[in-house]
DNA sequence: TAAATTTGGTTTATATCATAAACTTGTTTA
DNA sequence: TAAACAAGTTTATGATATAAACCAAATTTA
């Protein structure tokens, strides 16, 4: 009948975040910031935990001399979107 | 880019509960906790957030002595729903 | 060059939420 | 009448989302 909604994603700022890195090779803290809305703090977190998940990698470099947290999705984090979104539709059926 | 998503909806049991409903005249409490697989706390709390939001009425009857608790959702939930489906899509675009 | 501001975050505190365990009220069965 | 069951409700707790506060380095301004 229901699937389960994995919980790391049903959240709307990690599921937004994914949303954004599924259609980008990578993005950076501040694209992430600018496009969801998301307070840095808040971001920073959700960040945290969608990389301890294994569903994106973080990179930390610097461009220039100012840091530069780079975001991409990882197959892992691909394979749960995917899971994610057909588990959601066993909701909206109506 | 990405709309909100109605807090009262984003929650697993909730939405299962007005999936449920979307499809029927009405449901009563043991029907609901039968196809969600709620327990019937979690499920009476989620019944009550629904209702004090207007999304559902709640009637309460005797199906001969036994108490029956019956739920049917309402125009403003039916809206809610549609909307929430909507919002929903902004993310799943990929 | 010193002070103020901006950038790019992280850490911490809080308020809310989802959930299950425990409880209640009444009914049926042995 | 005691035990078990039915249909919920109340309560306790642990997790979660979020923003406020903070920090270090770089940049701009006076």
């Amino acid at each position: 009948m229901f699937k389960e909604l994995d919980p790391l994603l049903h959240s709307q700022l990690r599921l937004a975040v994914m949303s954004l890195l599924i259609g980008v090779a990578e993005a950076d803290f501040v694209f992430l910031k600018e496009k969801t809305g998301a307070t840095a703090g808040n971001l920073s977190v959700q960040i945290d935990k969608l990389n301890e998940a294994g569903y994106i990698s973080v990179e930390k470099t610097f461009a220039g001399k100012m840091p530069r947290t780079i975001c991409r999705i990882t197959p892992k984090g691909v394979k749960a979107f995917d899971d994610y979104v057909k588990a959601l539709k066993t909701y909206l059926n109506s």
